[in-house]
DNA sequence: CTGTTAGCGCATTCAA
DNA sequence: TTGAATGCGCTAACAG
């Protein structure tokens, strides 16, 4: 009904016109600075009438602002970074933003083209949670004139927001908790050593084991060829062909599923033979059987602490960067756990009925869900 | 290097300044246009000297595109959904467009509220993937001036873009097969029937089974209360308490993982016991043990479709409204085939040495991944 | 081939 | 409070 004629499109002009007022007039109407309520109504009416939707693209051009956020994340198939984009979204659009999607794949090229597209000024800020962080990158981040958060580690030298996981803590967790299990051969199942988290979770390895008075084994890591379950599988075989662990610590959620048909396929059994934990601990961490106890990197609060630093910085350029780091917790599910005493590998003392139900290591983690984590 | 000097943002006006050329002959270098060698590199230098990066809203406003286009998708934490991001992502991506994305969430209102955005203009088309076509979102889509395509299905007087699965056939590839496997108690296990791919289930269910010559007892049918893992745990229970199924058809890949872990957890097994289907085949299928048979309702090639039925309508406004219907496909894996014999129910003829390895039925599909669906 | 000019639709400064 | 006028940065007529 309210559709009005559909002819053309209307502008504020037209309203203008329609309601015999100044096109100065009818802007303020429309967006709600004072005006005489005589006024205001007949401007209303016309709007209505005439079916009046205001001009982003205009209005963009005129207050230098287009409300869009970017968002370039390396692997869209990645359950995380799906969960990461989802709460990204959730916050800018709170706040009056869209999010504008770049999934760059694993093509180093076209995260560059975009970052150089940046320019152009089709959004106001942009996060970038990269795979790799070449040399590269980094040049075009401090180029750009817009406000960048970057989710991963950055040379230290470099002034932009940014906020990480503290990966190696996150290993230590697993570690930890798989020792506690009894298990001491603990291999590490890992992606490309030259991706960021790639060389975050090897450096967490080596130390979290030398922290456990273990030997880290170079027959025991083992580098798949990406982040996915194909990658999982095929890695696992050659790892188990060269070493016999009895606990794989996985990179990610998808090798460790990977990881767990590979077992199976050779024979063994998880918990049992072979423990695994996972990363992310994202959505698919429940669903094989056994599911998966995973380190939980707190993907969604970086996202989400990405995503207000961003707003933050929207609002002034000028604040200090800032370097966030989210703490790991531990989600104990059920392939890191073995109902059977354990027969293999000493420790005379029991460890109690179970290992603690849930959650191990969380740290003060935001509790409302809804803290400010950019204040910590 | 290149950077130029930092200062201001530099415009068309300031190259042209710089070049001591006209402004419209700096733009016309820039785009390209007809310009004497001279000219040209003298803007080229001057461009770069000064950093210039043409500004993306005002051209918009000029030309009257944004190149920007809207995917607006129900539920971006199923597989399905981002398979289809990513495809039309890829598709637009080539032809110069960026993706806006849209998760709507479950909220019917929020879609409805970016549908009202729409007219801003921020974007020059929508791809829509509702989860329930109701009257006012068909009502929104009629008065948008944008083009749209829908995934889904429409009321057959709207006359918009659209591309579908057809989903009944797809259950009775499902039912088709579990009937030739020898399982005669064929179960449903669906999402919400007041939703568009629900409804399809459910209807599809119904004359598959009648085709079959079975009944589609009520007791054998459920509806989880949404289209996630967890729905799926606990309608998979309810529906084993009143009946005792030899196969289940979910509507979906996370109902049918949810639907594994109940019928494990209550002490049978499958495929041996119960044997599964799923529906999208999306990623997950092959992660559970046993992997997953599932439906393949050609979420690719909807998403594909959709993105370049909405890339040919913006090159023609006035083209007719297209309705594609994609065919579906069946992905037989491990959790449908019984390697021991049946040994209830009665099917004489032995089916082969084991069922035929992998796709079921597919049509004629776009063999090269690359043809034009479109034009079928 | 090149320069001049007029808007795209809107927000905003300055007068009234 | 309201109106007239300016320009955001760019492209596309139209002249020359």
């Amino acid at each position: 009904m309210s559709a009005g004629t559909a002819g053309r499109r209307s502008t504020l002009v037209r309203v203008a016109e329609h309601a015999g007022v100044s096109i100065a007039s009818a802007s303020r109407v429309v967006n709600g600075l004072p005006a005489s309520a005589e006024l205001a109504a007949r401007v209303r009416k016309a709007a209505d009438e005439l079916g009046y939707v205001p001009d982003a693209t205009a209005r963009s051009l005129k207050v230098g602002r287009t409300n869009q956020i970017a968002l370039a994340v390396a692997d869209v198939g990645n359950p995380v970074y799906v969960a990461m984009m989802h709460e990204v979204n959730r916050v800018i659009t709170k706040a009056g933003y869209r999010l504008v999607l770049s999934s760059t794949g694993n093509d180093a090229q076209s995260q560059l083209d975009f970052l150089g597209e940046l320019d152009r000024g089709f959004v106001d800020g942009l996060i970038l949670s990269p795979l790799r962080m070449t040399a590269e990158v980094v040049e075009r981040l401090r180029a750009t004139r817009h406000p960048v958060v970057v989710i991963g580690t950055l040379p230290e030298d470099v002034a932009i927001d940014s906020v990480r996981a503290d990966s190696p803590r996150g290993i230590a967790l697993a570690v930890d908790h798989l020792a506690t299990q009894g298990r001491r051969r603990i291999a590490l199942l890992n992606g490309p050593v030259d991706t960021v988290p790639g060389a975050a979770r090897l450096a967490g390895y080596l130390s979290a084991m030398d922290q456990q008075g273990f030997v880290a084994n170079a027959d025991a890591q083992i580098a798949a060829k990406d982040f996915t379950y194909r990658a999982g599988i095929t890695a696992t075989a050659r790892l188990l062909e060269r070493s016999s662990p009895d606990a794989i610590v996985c990179a990610n959620d998808l090798l460790a599923i990977g990881a767990l048909k590979t077992i199976r396929a050779a024979g063994m059994r998880v918990p049992d033979d072979i423990a695994l934990v996972g990363m992310d601990d994202s959505d698919i961490a429940e669903l094989p059987d056994p599911s998966l106890t995973s380190v939980n990197l707190g993907s969604v609060k970086r996202a989400k602490a990405a995503a207000k630093l961003l707003l933050r910085r929207l609002a002034d350029h000028d604040a200090a960067a800032k370097r966030l780091v989210i703490e790991p917790t531990l989600t104990v599910r059920e392939s890191s756990v073995s109902t059977r005493r354990r027969t293999a590998a000493s420790n005379a003392e029991e460890m109690g009925p179970a290992a603690a139900p849930t959650t191990g290591g969380q740290q003060a983690a935001d509790p409302a869900g809804d803290g400010e984590a950019t204040t910590r």
